[in-house]
DNA sequence: GCGTTGCCATAGATCGAGGCTATCAAACTT
DNA sequence: AAGTTTGATAGCCTCGATCTATGGCAACGC
């Protein structure tokens, strides 16, 4: 507390200094006078009571601690840039590009409720859409190009944000003449023995189904494995088996006069977590709680349950 | 550009409002006068663009976009805060407690050599020390509960920061009237079918011995897993089968006149590279540069392989 | 070896950001 | 309705960041 703080322009001078090794050429990029920046790296050198910089008329150069203390200068900068950033994001909210990835478990059947609600009420928002499996959304998240993921929850990454959305039952979809047709509280048990259609590696809908049907003892028929619920479903039309699907595939897959049925499970009923994902540190948390209560606006009329809001976001 | 930045002392002033949710109190708690610290969030506020506080009479409290911008805010004013803390560290180099964790296959062996160079170099130092397996050690150290680790890399660990310090082969220990005693260029399979004596669970030096049994095709005596090396080479000197050594541990645990042996292998010789971790957060990393230079001088007179110092260390 | 050149530090003047005191305006209390 | 609490505004002042001009020092050229 005697010691005076750094500056900030103190700082900006020593990161200037450091990246061109040079103090005229660093004042003219920092758009300051050669002594000016001088005074300044002079002045923080004083505050901290430590030597940054080695001059010698020929070469500039940093000292061990000058290195330490230019690392962290430089992340207060830039989470000073972050912090202008966010607020420009929250003047003009939910506008521009938003790069947004869904896996293929829930794209064909939320974004047509999403889009139609988005584009009316956000009508800035330029949604540039991605469809793949879960480990390569985060991993595009985590690499920046991809701003926003819609997956199945929890994912426990670090430095991955989670809004969870809503919780999706698991349906029983099986042919109609299945004795199961039509149930409205089957046990799990009642898989035991049966024939079970999944999805190939990668989804982790496969992974949770497959779950359900290990803890109920059903088979899993792997040399039928599917790259969509669609095919799935043609499937079991087709009396090769039976299958689960999230709940909100359901309207869409499963049509009338096609001789599927559908059951529901007893409690407790299986189910998932569906949310979003984002970069701890993105400057657009706002727009990304803006979207969330879009997407809960659009389930109303599904058998979705919503969420609860975390507390402090506007709901 | 166009935008004015942030100043050091609106984030503050701001903060303040955050943490006290009343200006008046917020004030005096920054040691300001009430009407400064209003103009500074005003001020703030008029830099952005953007609303953060909403004030009644009554109550203070954030909008979003302040909630994000004081959670970023505080992380400048704590970095800020760092490279005051930095210096200071740099002020006093290696004084206070150093809270130093060292797995149990280091500790007797390197600690008796390092020890006194550096009660005598840098006498202000206070070494705590604390021997455990490198798991542990790695927790305490995110932990915060340790601020220095020394133990076997790579561990890859997100967050931790290693310093390579010295390499350290492996040497077969074995009784005298063994076939292969004294041996200097032993090939790593004449280890097959050989009984080997290993630690037990948890310690790293298990795991690597145990990667050069399985490539020789050596069998382990499971039965016999022994809580140190000297407990391994008194097994040995009972003719219980033989082990293997770091290099650093053959001069304490092997004496003359024990009827024990040992042999080196040939190349490629096993070995593992010993090094220091810390918190890549710490602010004393100037320190820990110079504790592993400590080590380093602590080392000449063995026969261990100093790692080279990295780039920008002072040598 | 001596002048030239490049480069960083110092000196003194200027101007604006941020600080303070005094006062006002609004809203809740009694 | 008067008082109290609390944040905003006004006006003044101080200090620090900036500028131009100049000084000092080391390396290089001829």
């Amino acid at each position: 507390m005697a010691t005076p703080q750094p500056t900030f322009t103190q700082l900006r001078a020593l990161v200037g200094v450091a990246d061109h090794r040079h103090f005229g050429r660093a004042a003219a990029a920092l758009h300051v006078s050669q002594p000016t920046l001088s005074s300044a790296v002079a002045a923080l050198e004083r505050t901290l009571g430590v030597q940054l910089v080695e001059r010698t008329t020929r070469s500039v150069l940093l000292t061990g601690v000058g290195e330490q203390i230019v690392a962290r200068a430089r992340g207060v900068l830039g989470a000073v840039d972050d912090i202008a950033e966010v607020a420009v994001r929250a003047r003009a909210p939910l506008t521009g590009d938003i790069r947004l990835g869904v896996i293929p478990t829930v794209a064909p059947y939320l974004l047509p409720r999403l889009l139609p609600t988005l584009r009316g009420r956000w009508p800035q928002a330029r949604l540039r859409l991605r469809e793949a499996q879960t480990a390569t959304l985060l991993a595009e998240l985590r690499g920046g190009a991809l701003d926003l993921a819609l997956l199945a929850l929890p994912n426990d990454e670090p430095g991955i944000t989670e809004i969870p959305l809503y919780d999706e039952d698991f349906v029983l979809v099986i042919p109609a003449e299945h004795p199961l047709a039509g149930g409205s509280a089957v046990p799990v048990a009642a898989l035991a023995g049966q024939d079970v259609l999944l999805l190939e590696d990668g989804h982790c809908f496969r992974a949770q189904a497959l779950d359900v049907c290990q803890e109920a003892g059903a088979r899993e028929r792997a040399t039928l494995r599917a790259a969509s619920l669609s095919t799935i479903v043609q499937m079991v039309a087709g009396g090769l088996g039976l299958t689960l699907l999230p709940a909100a595939a359901v309207g869409v897959e499963v049509g009338e006069g096609r001789g599927l049925a559908v059951a529901t499970f007893s409690r407790p009923v299986p189910h998932r977590r569906i949310g979003l994902a984002y970069r701890a540190t993105s400057a657009r948390v706002v727009d990304w709680d803006l979207l969330a209560q879009e997407v809960r606006a659009a389930l109303p009329g599904t058998d979705l349950e919503l969420c609860p809001v975390p507390a402090g976001n506007p709901g």
